[in-house]
DNA sequence: CTCGCATTGACAGGAACCTTACGTTCTTGG
DNA sequence: CCAAGAACGTAAGGTTCCTGTCAATGCGAG
């Protein structure tokens, strides 16, 4: 722990959360800046693919598919919405609950970002090979606790 | 991307970067429910880990080795100085800036936290080979940008 | 020595998230 | 069918982070 931060072995083992903390805000730093031409945040765009995968997911269920609030959702997709990326609708058989959709516009510009976003991520990576990634990826999602011990 | 959250192979690729937020928040829960008993967040334990590596460090230097900035970080060490876990003091020659050290509580209560975050962690990672867990290691640190490709 | 630039901790305001609460709607067991 | 409990989107307030700015201090080249 002699660096610029504290990113040592030592420490690692020591707090470990903290390291993968590091690396988020690293990665969201520079997925931020590739996209920030787009005028897009890396919250935003994960937001895209979920509504791209998902369409008519309703605000409830998109909070808990990027793990995070039907408020803070909510606030993300009006901000969406402001930018002509994304509607929302009344749900058909639920009055409780709106359905979100992506415009065209929307999808127009999940395509123009995809391609940025993973160039900025396989730079990230260079130099791991595909068996490795592979394993960052189970031990990742391992943390998410969506995968059992 | 049928499950709870969006945790999928093919999502991952799209989003890297947002597996690995999802790791964070699912790690800063683990870590702050079981650091709650001491009253403690994990942002709190990480910094006083740096305090006992480095001793009387600055305010801005803290921020740094915890990739934050020098009012959060003097906003957390305020919350730390309030449970009488650190103290700030003029530093001796340089007239702008404090240097913070860990009290005698402070200390103890780090002692008291090791094992317990240890502990949380070690479950987390349950199944996982020595090797496996240093491949991680070694593709978080790059992704923190520290380490270089 | 001087001066332009950089750094410091603190102030002010804002962004992005959270929790709590609300009225409305839905679900389900009795 | 009914009532208790759950879920919805939204409002209100709070927390934790940020950026921009400031006055004071430090650094280094000329």
């Amino acid at each position: 722990m002699r660096g610029e931060t504290w990113v040592d072995a030592d420490i690692d083992e020591l707090c470990l959360s903290f390291l993968v903390r590091q690396a988020w805000l690293n990665m969201r730093g520079a997925m931020d800046g590739a996209l920030s031409g787009l005028g897009l945040s890396v919250a935003q765009y994960a937001s895209l693919l979920v509504l791209a995968d998902q369409p008519g997911i309703t605000i409830a269920d998109l909070a808990r598919a990027v793990a995070s609030t039907r408020q803070s959702a909510n606030e993300l997709l009006a901000g969406l919405a402001d930018q002509g990326l994304v509607e929302r609708r009344r749900h058909p058989t639920d009055g409780r609950s709106q359905q979100v959709f992506l415009t065209d516009a929307g999808r127009e510009r999940l395509e123009e970002a995809r391609p940025v976003v993973r160039e900025r991520e396989r730079e990230l990576e260079a130099g791991f090979s595909q068996e490795e990634r592979r394993l960052a990826r189970q031990w990742l999602r391992r943390m998410t606790g969506d995968q059992p011990a």
